[in-house]
DNA sequence: CAGTTTATGTCAGTGTTGTTGACATTCCAA
DNA sequence: TTGGAATGTCAACAACACTGACATAAACTG
């Protein structure tokens, strides 16, 4: 190590950025900044009972019509029992609905209903106005930077079904 | 409207990247990343019986040696029950040592021991790697961004608890 | 057709993490 | 010194994740 800044990170053209310390920043900056993301549907969700589960849910079927329940559990990661309890809640209140497949009876497509529709829209309002406001601040290079990031934090299989839902 | 393109969030130099398209895109980037961001302390965590709550307070109690119960809590955002839980059973496992407040009696500080040090080495070191990887992948430019924008996306008082940190 | 796999749903049990309520201790100021 | 504010602890409960076991129905395969 002729450089004699062992244990940091340097390497060719990478400058000054790689040290344990940038990185903690980095992770303590995604730790916050990942509760303020969450914080307004969250205020709204806990009004009716509901959780962020919920609100993941709600998201993923809005943004596929019809999606199965097994498409569901790969883009969410949880278990089926877990996604089951929450489907259960808002196909019972009448938010969702779930129609037997047609050409495999044994899938369930799942489709919000105007009500489900109404609290989507309700909570990724809430959720847009945020990031709107931080994409403004931060400006559109800024931005570009941020996704850039952000898939490069993904797993393999996250990569994928983010790259899917963008179509 | 003269342009045709209402609400899309065209305004000014910021040119075609407030739609609701694009900010939906950048909604669900964060919640693919943010499930990388803890997958790997998640793994290692598992296997000791402990959860993100006590990571988040082992990190915390790391990087500030001798806070509070107080400081702690405002920067976790979570209820003082919740964080006691956590802290009781570290302090159970020996990993983490609370001293009664010289000056103040009520105050309790919170100390990592060897055994919570190297905790918190491993977790950082596996949290570490990935972002590591993420930033050389995106570059320098991209990183800036990133951080820009998180900061812009968090609440006037983690901002705070954010910029006292950095120090 | 018989047997296997796939897709879904359910029940029971457990663990982590959040919550509120009640309470003890300590400090400080009227 | 007495009452309130600050700090922290204990108990009970709810949300949401997990595993394991099992049921049902439909599709697939030989």
């Amino acid at each position: 190590m002729p450089e004699g800044r062992t244990g940091q990170g340097y390497s060719g053209e990478s400058l000054l950025f790689l040290t344990d310390e940038q990185l903690r920043q980095g992770i303590e900056a995604m730790f916050f900044a990942y509760r303020g993301f969450t914080a307004d549907p969250d205020r709204i969700l806990a009004e009716m009972s509901y959780g962020r589960a919920h609100h993941r849910a709600i998201h993923f079927i809005n943004r596929s019509p019809g999606t199965t329940v097994n498409n569901l559990l790969s883009i969410l990661g949880v278990t089926k029992q877990s996604l089951n309890r929450v489907l259960r809640t808002l196909i019972g209140d009448g938010l969702v609905i779930s129609k037997v497949g047609e050409l495999d009876k044994r899938e369930r497509h799942l489709y919000l209903t105007d009500q489900g529709a109404a609290l989507e829209a309700t909570l990724s309002d809430a959720q847009r106005a945020r990031m709107r406001a931080a994409y403004k601040d931060a400006g559109p290079e800024a931005v570009q930077g941020f996704k850039t990031v952000l898939e490069a934090m993904m797993d393999a299989d996250m990569r994928r079904a983010y790259a899917k839902l963008r179509d």
